[in-house]
DNA sequence: AACACTGTTCTACAAATGTAGTATATAGAT
DNA sequence: ATCTATATACTACATTTGTAGAACAGTGTT
């Protein structure tokens, strides 16, 4: 699993957009998945949104194809390998790698009880 | 537990090598403890790293205090309760919530066989 | 051919972050 | 009283992030 660099917040928003959206998405879409998922009161203006996946494209996260006047994106990088590369990097740097520190954070504070015996039971039925 | 705002990486190492220190520590233990976990190739600055605990201090994670020509600092948001609402908010942000998503990041690439076999077994001794 | 739409690219700018030099203050030495 | 070493505070500046207006281009319409 190579590592993946942690994406600021609003473009993480645009890729979680993104990854909801059949590929390749245009920009319309990727706005009206935005707006369904409600991640924000307000959203973007839609030049944002084009900055943003511009910096998406210029980070290799996504690829940006002209399809007559307009363009389609295309994630890069999936869902899946973005959240195991996170989960990775946020239990080195948070937790030096210790799984005890890490199951400490969870349990104490970190989930409630019942989001604890869910990840339990499910963390057991991939033994 | 309270929502604790994520610390940018540069001021996050400094609250790692002060969260390590006995408290209060003055800026040169600080120093020292950077040193020694080695967290970085070259060590900042000592205006660098004056500049980070006052920033850090103004947002609420440190306190400065005065002691004479120089001064010393201690950590007001703990180790445990830092690390324990990032995970919330990690998970959150991340899987929005779902245990599903974030226990297979972990299982899927996330962590190693050996430490998801750690992590079940610290987590069911919780029960 | 000129116009109105619609979608994109450029440019812009404030705030946050990463990093450190310069100025200032003070305790101790002479 | 002055000098020096040392510690902090102030200032500075490049890069990244958050956000969007202005300029521009292509398409369909009249």
């Amino acid at each position: 699993m190579k590592s993946i660099r942690r994406l600021p917040d609003s473009e993480l928003e645009v890729m979680q957009a993104l990854w909801v959206c059949e590929s390749p998405a245009s920009r319309a879409e990727i706005a009206a998945k935005m707006q369904e998922h409600a991640i924000r009161a307000e959203p973007l203006a839609q030049t944002t949104l084009l900055t943003l996946l511009t910096r998406l494209e210029q980070k290799g996260f996504v690829r940006i194809e002209k399809q007559g006047r307009s363009s389609v994106y295309t994630p890069l990088v999936s869902l899946n390998d973005y959240r195991s590369a996170q989960s990775r990097s946020f239990v080195d740097k948070l937790f030096g790698g210790s799984m005890r520190a890490f199951a400490n954070a969870l349990s104490d504070g970190g989930l409630t009880e019942e989001e604890l015996a869910e990840l339990r039971k499910l963390l057991e039925k991939k033994e």
